[in-house]
DNA sequence: ACAAAGAACGACCGGTCGTGCTATTTCTCT
DNA sequence: AGAGAAATAGCACGACCGGTCGTTCTTTGT
């Protein structure tokens, strides 16, 4: 977020600084209004092609192959917005963290839903911890946004996917 | 990175700014010197107890719980200095970034080695992939620091721990 | 005793930041 | 066509940024 400032907004909307501020009254103003923008993006790209799969073990797997570098695939040059904000805002108390928080939360939150719908169609074992499971998709996340722009490492998402695969694998039904 | 100046550095030494630069002539100096002094407190609190243990898995498992919370361990109060600098020159070109990339491949293919070192002594599978082992950990890390410090999750060392476990259980030995 | 070196100082530079104020333009609705 | 609202522009501000300057003080080696 410290990337983006309204001198440097301006400029590339080829619009003046004080323009600018008829849409956002302020600075976690326009900080609110990028998270809003990348969450209807995260929604449209992510969720709701996931929806059109059958709920269970379908929709899952869907929703981590659609959440493996969905930034990049919608155009986002600079990451996920929702990571960057994580690691920038994790000491800086104020709404702006508020909101990433709120926003990690539903979304893992959902994940684990997601994976007790798995459970109970017999997808996945009854036993299986639904959050070691999601801490585990969040783990592969990570490390392949880590790998793809600070490593570049272009073998990290197949071994995402075999990670994915060998997590579910630990957790498949008696 | 972002979160220390001259000014405010100095301030904190009380110390006056400009005197400052007589140890330090440049930013990317101050960064890379901070880089040097983490590296340092990584040797020390991580790497060099863990080397007290026997090779192979005991030394693996030492690694990674040295390395859990190693930053808060050491009292700096910002976590992790190397993911904070990993997210944030993820996309700056220049000599901060080049040093991160070079300390983390250096880790990676560290911890590499103990995993291989776990393979000949036959605590882990002989056909186990080392590369997926370490990318596992690193997501445990990722994820523990994640949680700690955006989630406020009391629960995530647990957590980390038994992912730890299922990870390691996935290439027990046959 | 004296010179060289290092550390610290305060003042200052150009630049960018967020943010306020006051026009002026442009659009919309009667 | 004209009134009123919304959008944009221009300008200035104080704070902070990284960085340079010349100057002092202290230490150290000879």
């Amino acid at each position: 977020m410290a990337a983006v400032s309204f001198g440097s907004l301006a400029a590339r909307l080829e619009l003046s600084k004080s323009g600018l501020f008829a849409h956002f009254k302020d600075k976690v103003d326009l900080e609110l209004a990028i998270l809003d923008a990348a969450e209807a993006a995260f929604r449209a790209n992510v969720i709701e092609p996931a929806m059109e799969s059958p709920g269970g073990l379908a929709r899952l797997n869907a929703l981590f192959d659609l959440w493996l570098g969905w930034a990049f695939r919608c155009g986002l040059g600079g990451g996920c917005p929702f990571l960057g904000a994580s690691f920038e805002y994790d000491d800086v108390p104020g709404p702006v963290r508020d909101r990433v928080v709120a926003v990690q939360r539903r979304w893992l939150a959902f994940l684990e839903s997601v994976v007790e719908e798995a459970k109970v169609a017999g997808d996945l074992s009854a036993s299986a911890d639904a959050r070691l499971i999601v801490s585990g998709m969040l783990g592969i996340y990570l490390t392949h946004h880590f790998c793809t722009r600070l490593l570049d490492d272009p073998s990290a998402t197949v071994v995402a996917r075999r990670s994915f695969a060998m997590l579910l694998a630990g957790f498949a039904p008696a």
